[in-house]
This record gives structure tokens, C-alpha cells and sequence, in this order.
DNA sequence: GCTTGGCGCGCAATATCATTGCTCGACCCC
DNA sequence: GGGGTCGAGCAATGATATTGCGCGCCAAGC
């Protein structure tokens, strides 16, 4: 059950989650120091962690803007209609579009928090267009992202 | 000029990228072996995109439920006021909040977006309502997270 | 209280990987 | 054509990952 909340996750168990979410590229050699643990059983702590499915997963975070993508923003969508195959047909569109990094159901159905990028202001346009000209889709409401304060990946630990 | 639009990146920095992207802790040589080079120009690539500030990073993906996060919801949060001051202050005060994993500022100032993890529903509540109570904030509209359709961290490369 | 297991650590050995210096070929500008 | 630059590959070295094994610690049973 690898979902059981904690249960089973020591505080060294915790400090490595810490460490990896912080520089998931750290060497295990390095964690182990950290933890103070020796590398073995620091490594056999690792693996558990990725079997159990509480490390899901590495990856590099990457500039948007040096690949071409200078706008980030979110679009609040709302469908006309809340049957399931609505919504799901919905889903299965965006999740084609490349340029749709996160789609999350809201308040129970029939509405979607949509995080995007955008080339420019006039791919932002088109897909805005896009959105809005897509079935069922009844209102969307852009907003445009101005300034970042904080983005911390996953989650405290 | 690291956030120069590409320009520098050819079609193998970026299968190097789009690969790091999906697995951060990939080893050197199967990243060379994928994208078709030896190990030694390969990471002279990698290391090249990391002092260029294309990846600023490395980190591990996190099963929030295992770790005693239940819910993610998203607020939307009104100002009364857009003095940069109010903003600034604002600002400061979620970036201190662990459960704050995400702060826009949207449509010109005076609104944020924000990304907030809770343990359960009263402690999504106790966070509404700090957010509520916080000085200067006017409105504050939360949105529950029903269910997650696409998730993808960073950009399509 | 001693024995019996299970559990998790550290040590040591080996395979694999990262990293460096060097050489070579392709391309460009003269 | 003749440098010059750039980036790739090769080879050698140092680090790291990974496995097998033995030991100590704690807890349950006799």
C-alpha cells in the first residue's frame, strides 16, 4: 500500500525525500553523507522509496524561456455540461496539446484550472481561441501570469 | 545570455533535454547512448546546459499522499490594494507559509494565484482562513481539486 | 536470563560510471 | 590549399553504484 500516509517513513527516510526533492541529481555517496548513513544502506533506502511509489519519479527542471516558451498562464475553463463523457472528451483533448502542462478539475465538475506556455503573446491568443472554440467549453478566463514569487516543487517535508 | 531563445541549442541538446526532463537521474551513458553520442561530448553538453542556466535542476517527484498530503487546492486571492509595498508583503508572507508551494501574481497586481497543499479538510480550512484573516486581502476564492488529468512538469521540447 | 530470529547497518569487493587529456576529422575563412 | 576553430571519440584514471556477507541490536519465546 504504497499510498498509506507515512507509517513506515523514519526521519532518515524523511531527510533523503528532502535531499532528492532538493537536487535529485545529488550522488548517493553524497546523500549518504548527508543522512549520515553509509552508502549501502543509503541506496537500499532509495530503492525502497521508488518501489513503494513515493518517489515517483526524477526530473530536470527546465528553463522556459531558453526554449522558447516565454509565457506561463492559467486558464479557468468552464464546460456546459457536467456528464462524465463531457468532461472526460474534454480531458482527453488537452492532454493532447502540448502546450497544456497541467489540467485539474475543479469545485466537482464542469470546470477546469488549465496551466499553459506560450511561445508569445499571439500563441497565447491562438490558444486561447482554441479553448474557447472547443465543444462544449462554455466560458474561459486567462490569467496571465505577471510575476513568480514562489514555485517550489512537490511538497513540504 | 542564458535566457537567450535558443539559439545554441541544437536538435541533440534538446533530445538531451526533453530526455533529462522525463528522468533526471538517468546515467550519463545511457543519455549518451539515447540521443546517439559518445559519453564524453554528452556531458560536456549537459554540463554546458547547466552553467547556461537551460536546466537549473534536478529534483525528485514526490507522492504527496504518502507523505501526509491529502489535498491540493488552489486559491485565488484579491488584494485591496496594488501598492507594490501591499504586493511585496504579500508576497513575503506566503513564501514563508511551507503549505504555499505556488505563488502567481496575476492580471496586473492586486491578484494572486496560489498553489497550496493541506494534510486534510481542516487543514485546508485553518489555511483559508489565514489567508482570509491576512492583512490586507479582500477576497480569497479557493478551488478544489477534483481530479488531476495531466500533470507534466516544465515545457514540451 | 539465555536463545532464537529478524532487521538494518557497515565493510569489502567488483562492476559501472564520470571525468579528464588528448588526437582526429569536418568545416570555415582566408 | 593552409591555418584555425569546434566538437567528437578514444583511452586512462578516479569516483560511484551495487552486491554479498558478517555483525550487533532489539524483541519474543522458552
Amino acid at each position: 500500500m504504497q499510498t498509506d500516509p507515512d507509517f513506515s517513513l523514519d526521519e532518515v527516510d524523511r531527510q533523503i525525500l528532502a535531499e532528492l526533492q532538493q537536487d535529485g541529481r545529488m550522488t548517493n555517496v553524497e546523500l549518504a553523507r548527508r543522512v549520515g548513513l553509509s552508502a549501502p544502506p543509503c541506496l537500499r533506502r532509495v530503492r525502497r522509496l521508488e518501489e513503494e511509489g513515493i518517489i515517483r519519479g526524477y526530473h530536470a527542471e527546465l528553463d522556459p524561456v531558453a526554449l522558447g516558451y516565454e509565457i506561463t498562464f492559467f486558464a479557468l475553463v468552464g464546460l456546459e455540461s457536467q456528464k462524465e463523457a463531457v468532461l472526460s472528451a474534454f480531458e482527453g483533448m488537452v492532454r493532447e496539446w502540448p502546450e497544456v502542462r497541467e489540467c485539474h478539475m475543479i469545485r466537482g465538475g464542469g470546470d477546469f484550472l488549465l496551466r499553459l506556455v506560450a511561445r508569445d503573446t499571439a500563441h497565447e491568443n491562438a490558444l486561447t481561441s482554441r479553448l474557447t472554440a472547443a465543444p462544449e467549453v462554455a466560458r474561459v478566463q486567462t490569467l496571465q501570469t505577471i510575476r513568480t514569487a514562489k514555485d517550489a516543487a512537490g511538497v513540504p517535508v
